[in-house]
DNA sequence: TATATAACCAATCAAAATAGTTGGTTATAT
DNA sequence: ATATAACCAACTATTTTGATTGGTTATATA
């Protein structure tokens, strides 16, 4: 099970196509800068992900891509699953056959936290974390950044809250 | 965040000890045959699961090691956070520094996910583990397979149960 | 119709981490 | 004295990640 920068880039490129489809698509250039990822990496990643149709692409000048679903059915886990191969903490594929064709000594654990994950990760879409303050807030800063490299920017989403205000549990 | 077979490894390696500890002390080349990890590489483990007091040694022949604590207050999260770095699912190592000294969009997501994950491995421990049926049997074929090749294996612990019987939600 | 835009694509590369190997040394029970 | 088994360091192969390079194709617009 591997959840690095692959997955977490994905979600937030996912989450700031979100935060800017007004009308226009959404062009990964915007993104790159905004989140700070590597354009053709970004790429790579929406090659997946418009494989698994969570978003669509416009070709063209003023094009770019548009989210493939209502917000609100676009989970989390849908996402990294998208790019990473799964969520899944077996060495397995859950097949049990762990050690030489046998199931071996945790293979249980293993399936039991990955349905864990993917049960928090499935309980959270693209809507949930549109929501939430903090993100709101980081996304105005920016956006700040962004737009106007020269004038003052007042909006700093600082430390604070949590992501939906938290999510679930307490942590 | 890496749940890989490192972490597998010193798991499951841990739970051998536990189901072998009855007076000696119990060597890794035992583990080793048991649970077909590399001896070499289940040293580099110890020697790391040692250092968090997890295990104690004993040298010479004869030696091995035993658990450090009692199996209740031996849990999961602990002999993974030993060997990996830490079951922590954001980049900033929970600092809020991921964009340029800022906080990054996804951060509290990636906080609360590795909240969710470390709750939930806190909450299973060795001796959770020990009273799984599934693995007994599991156990008992690795043992079989170990001590007599030639004689024939009656106990097979098949694909079936649950780790603790479920160990925790349903999944 | 030329041009700029931006998606699309494939191949390659560097860095890091994983998993395992090699070749030792040290302590200790017998 | 010897065999055992922990301990240790350095190295290697493989995989994955994250990024780069150098294109092509489609299309809006001037």
């Amino acid at each position: 099970m591997r959840l690095t920068t692959k997955g977490r880039y994905a979600v937030t490129a996912m989450l700031d196509l979100a935060l800017h489809s007004q009308s226009k698509p959404v062009s990964l250039a915007d993104i790159s800068k905004r989140q700070e990822i590597s354009l053709s990496y970004l790429e790579q990643l929406f090659s997946k992900l418009r494989g698994q149709e969570l978003v669509s692409s416009v070709r063209g000048p003023g094009g770019g891509y548009r989210l493939g679903r209502a917000t609100e059915i676009i989970t989390v886990a849908e996402i990294i699953d998208a790019v990473n191969e799964s969520v899944d903490a077996t060495n397995c594929n859950r097949q049990g056959t762990c050690q030489k064709g046998e199931i071996c000594l945790t293979h249980h654990l293993w399936c039991d936290l990955s349905d864990q994950i993917h049960s928090f990760l499935s309980g959270i879409n693209l809507a949930t974390l549109l929501e939430s303050n903090t993100i709101k807030e980081i996304s105005e800063r920016q956006d700040n950044l962004q737009s106007a490299m020269t004038s003052v920017n007042g909006t700093q989403g600082q430390e604070g809250n949590i992501v939906t205000d938290r999510v679930l549990e307490g942590g």
